[in-house]
Order: C-alpha cells, then sequence, then structure tokens
DNA sequence: GCGGTATGTCATCAGCGGGTGACATATCGA
DNA sequence: TCGATATGTCACCCGCTGATGACATACCGC
C-alpha cells in the first residue's frame, strides 16, 4: 500500500474542499491568530492533506486573503442603519461570551493577525474596503473618515480588552450599563 | 584562532550588558512585536551572543517578563492627577508620528504581543499591576475597575487603529479636533 | 603573578513551518 | 471501456528559532 488513499471512497468535489477549508482557517485564525496556525492545522480540521491547501490558496497569505474576501462584509455586520450604528455595535460588543461565535468573527481575525508583518497589507486593504469606506459613506457628513475611524478604534479596543482582561464576570444589571458606556463612547467617536 | 574574543579589549560588565540587552529587547517587542523579533535579533542588537540571553533571562518569556517589570510603571506615563488624565491621554493618542518613541512604548508591546499564547499571561499580569489597578485607585469611585478597563480600551483601540490605518495624515488643526474627540471618547469611557 | 570564578562565545540539537514536485486515484467525456 | 484530467496524498527540502553544553577569556581576591 505505497500511498493511502482519502478514506475509502470519498467523493471528490473541489468547490466543497475549497469551502470547508475557508471555513477551517477562519474558526483557526480567529481564535489563535494567523501566525499561530499552522497550514497543517487547517488542513487537518479540513480532512485534507497540507499540500493541497497550498495548491489551492498559493500560499498562507492567499489564503488569508481569501478567507477575508469571502467573509460577510461589514455593511452586513452591523446592518442597522446610521441611527442605531452605535446602540447595534455596543449591543454587540456587551453580549456574553467569547467573540468567537459572534458576528464580530472576521473582526477578530484582523485583530488578531494585526502584528503580522506579511498580515498587515492584507488586513488593511480588507478593512478599508469592507469597512472603512462602506461605513463612512453610510455615515456620511463632514469628517466621515475620521469619525468612522475612531469608531473603529472603540469596537476593536473593546475587543483588545477583552481578549487580554477576559470577559467581565457581571450580572445582567452590569452588563446593561457595559452595554450603556460602550455606546456612549461610540457615540463620542461618531459625534459631528 | 579557535574562539573570537569579543571585539578585543572590550570590558565586562554583566550589569550593564543586561542592561543593553533590555533596552535592545524593548525597542524590538514594541517595533516589531514578540512574536517576530529571535533572540539572534536581539542578541545583534545588544552587541552580544544569543545564548548570553538566554543564561540572563531564561528564556524568551522570561525576557519579556523582565522587559515589563524594568518598563516605566504606567502610574507616571499618566502623571497628571485623576483630573487631567483623559486630556493627557488624549495628547499623547494625537501626537504626530509613531508610539515608537513616545511613553506609550511599553503599551505598544503589550499590543504587539497580545496575540501570542506564551506571552499573552505575562501581559495580563504586567496590565493589571502596573495599569489597571493603580489606575482604578486613582480614579476611584464606583464601577472602577469597569471604568479602567474602558479607558483602557479606547487607548488601545485607538493604538491598533493607527497600526492598521497609519497615522492620520492631517493638518494641526484637523490634530486639534482629533485630540478633542479623543478626550470625549476617553470621557466617555471614564464616567460615572 | 596566579588561580578561581564570572562573563561571553561557539557549535549544535531538535522541532516547526511554509512550500514543492512526484506520485496515486477518482471522475468524466468520448 | 478507456484515457485524460482534476483532485488528493506523500515525502522531502530548507530556513528559522529557542535552547543547551562545552569551551574560551577577562576580571578579582590573594
Amino acid at each position: 500500500m505505497p500511498h493511502k488513499t482519502q478514506s475509502a471512497g470519498q467523493t471528490r468535489n473541489a468547490a466543497a474542499t475549497r469551502e470547508r477549508i475557508l471555513e477551517a482557517a477562519r474558526r483557526r485564525f480567529a481564535c489563535e491568530g494567523y501566525d499561530h496556525v499552522g497550514i497543517r492545522d487547517i488542513a487537518g480540521d479540513a480532512g485534507v492533506d497540507a499540500a493541497l491547501v497550498c495548491r489551492y490558496f498559493g500560499s498562507k497569505d492567499g489564503l488569508l486573503e481569501a478567507v477575508l474576501d469571502s467573509g460577510p462584509r461589514a455593511a452586513e455586520i452591523l446592518e442597522a442603519g446610521a441611527d442605531g450604528l452605535a446602540a447595534h455595535a455596543a449591543d454587540l460588543l456587551a453580549e456574553a461570551g467569547d467573540f468567537e461565535e459572534s458576528k464580530l468573527l472576521d473582526l477578530l481575525i484582523m485583530l488578531h493577525a494585526a502584528g503580522s508583518p506579511k498580515a498587515t497589507p492584507i488586513i488593511r486593504e480588507s478593512i478599508k474596503k469592507r469597512f472603512h469606506d462602506p461605513f463612512a459613506e453610510l455615515i456620511g457628513g463632514p469628517d466621515a473618515g475620521v469619525r468612522v475611524q475612531a469608531f473603529g478604534a472603540v469596537v476593536m479596543g473593546v475587543m483588545v480588552s477583552r481578549m487580554l482582561n477576559g470577559d467581565f464576570p457581571v450580572t445582567d444589571a452590569d452588563r446593561d450599563r457595559l452595554r450603556t458606556r460602550f455606546e456612549a463612547m461610540l457615540n463620542a467617536a461618531l459625534a459631528r
């Protein structure tokens, strides 16, 4: 038996396999960060050989790019209009549990990968295309760019803070006060 | 010549060497991030063999810990009293140029290292000891812990945003308006 | 001066991670 | 049915990194 076949009569389907790889990569990148996940890990999760990942996506960078491109656009994440923006974002940020199940998954990926020199340009472009530009258009008005950037800073900052300090161990009432505080911070960021 | 001596009549001084290593590590960790700096890089900057770094600090983790412990305490960074806290922090955040020369250097180290599984516990403890606890005592009042955490979130968030989006290319007037906005966000975080 | 110790260097190991080319086999059109 | 091609696997390379133990040499007490 010179080569091991793919676990007996497994069907072959490039598109589905590609999707499995992307999904596995998304989870891993979000939970553990770009640098600390190996291609072999992702391939293992997807039930596939590591070489295949390289063939499909060229390189690990290419994989990250594909993951970000395939993710939900930021505009869908915060589907509330310009008015409810701060409130909706505050809801998401004050939710219990970690962010790994939330709509902020892609932001988590970017946050984790922010320190990596190879990933930074990819992140930067994705943030601009999927977050900064559409949000700036959504809120409009003077200084839209700066205001969106400040808004993003608060969102990112809360996520970092939770990464570092762990979830706030609070009651529901506490959590609601937290939500209110977040909303105030976000509104301060967005204010004209 | 079996071994290369230390560049001729170099004097030996353990304390000074230790300090050089710490300083080199601080710069590297801040600029490039814990994971992306090798012991050899740091040793090279300090003009020393890599093995020596391991002997002095045990491991790379130990080195990070030593760097953070030797840094200026957060209480010195923001030496303004509880009143001017937000204003002073806003000044630092709105400064031109990168943070690598600023008083926020140690925060930059923590930010860069935040994604590393090995570094996270060290960062977490250092933040608590050098930032969270003293600041909470400084501002006092109800929910001091939560308010400080929100404050830290804004600071970290602005730094992340600048890491990702680059410095804001603005005029002095723009920068001042930015400073004002930061101050408002920080005050929202600190509000009782 | 001399010997012991502190300080510093070298050589090397073992593991990991990304990437590549040869090989195997399922799938599908003719 | 048969051969071509797409899909997947294996074996391997290479460079890098953290860490260790043997070795060299400056320094300091006597």
